[in-house]
DNA sequence: CGGTATCCACCAAGATACTG
DNA sequence: CAGTATCTTGGTGGATACCG
């Protein structure tokens, strides 16, 4: 995985989002996808367990919710503890690279959730056109 | 920062991106979705053209180019000015409130940039099991 | 050049049922 | 409780053609 063609100002670097095939772009889909993001989100408040999730994050399914787990324990930024017993148990954590994520993703829900009554003018306006 | 499931910090909060049913769930959902974060961390590098944006979002369609476009128009994130000459000539350009997004996202993707090695360990390990 | 319109394929995602 | 299996469908998104 290299530059695209002509590198940016940045030159030196390895991986680019905009690269079509580039690993930090998969992972960039990945966070950005519409559970992840708000399971990631969740689990920057704090370890949650399954049921917890399922709740927090209002709307997801039992199977969206597994998926987004898994692409997440995959790719490094949640780490998953199945404490083994009867009746089961497993709790879902950030690993450190998680917790910058997150933190990436909350600034950016802070922005939009204090824009929220600029947004619902801009809309408003635009439909009226 | 703050707790799981007490109002917090910010109990006068009126907008919550868990909630399925709020502007900023919808608008971060927006900005999170698929080619519509490419889009805005293009324009973190400047006002880009129509077809200088599908050549720098490598893979984007014309179509879904400029769905995204409209969409972070509507949220008021992106400003589009039509020079209305022939040929025709349009530009995109962030917002403020665009600008505040975008440099989130900056930071998004430049820790995963980063992180590629690890996530790609991270990956080769998950597969190994 | 900067789009829109149309058609179509595929997969994301919901519902439901079942299991360890 | 914490998932997995299976089925089904609607939306996402690609390809192509066309318009101002």
């Amino acid at each position: 995985m290299d530059s695209v063609d002509a590198p940016g100002p940045a030159a030196s670097l390895v991986s680019d989002v905009f690269a079509r095939a580039c690993t930090s772009r998969e992972a960039f889909e990945g966070v950005t996808s519409r559970w992840s993001s708000l399971v990631l989100l969740a689990l920057g408040e704090g370890p949650h367990r399954f049921g917890e999730l399922r709740r927090r994050v209002e709307g997801v399914s039992e199977r969206m919710l597994a998926q987004a787990l898994r692409g997440l324990e995959r790719d490094g930024l949640v780490s998953r503890a199945d404490a083994g017993t009867i009746p089961p148990r497993v709790d879902y954590a950030l690993t450190p690279l998680g917790e910058a994520v997150a933190t990436g993703l909350r600034d950016l829900a802070d922005v939009l959730e204090a824009a929220v009554p600029a947004i619902d003018r801009a809309r408003v306006d635009y439909d009226a056109r």
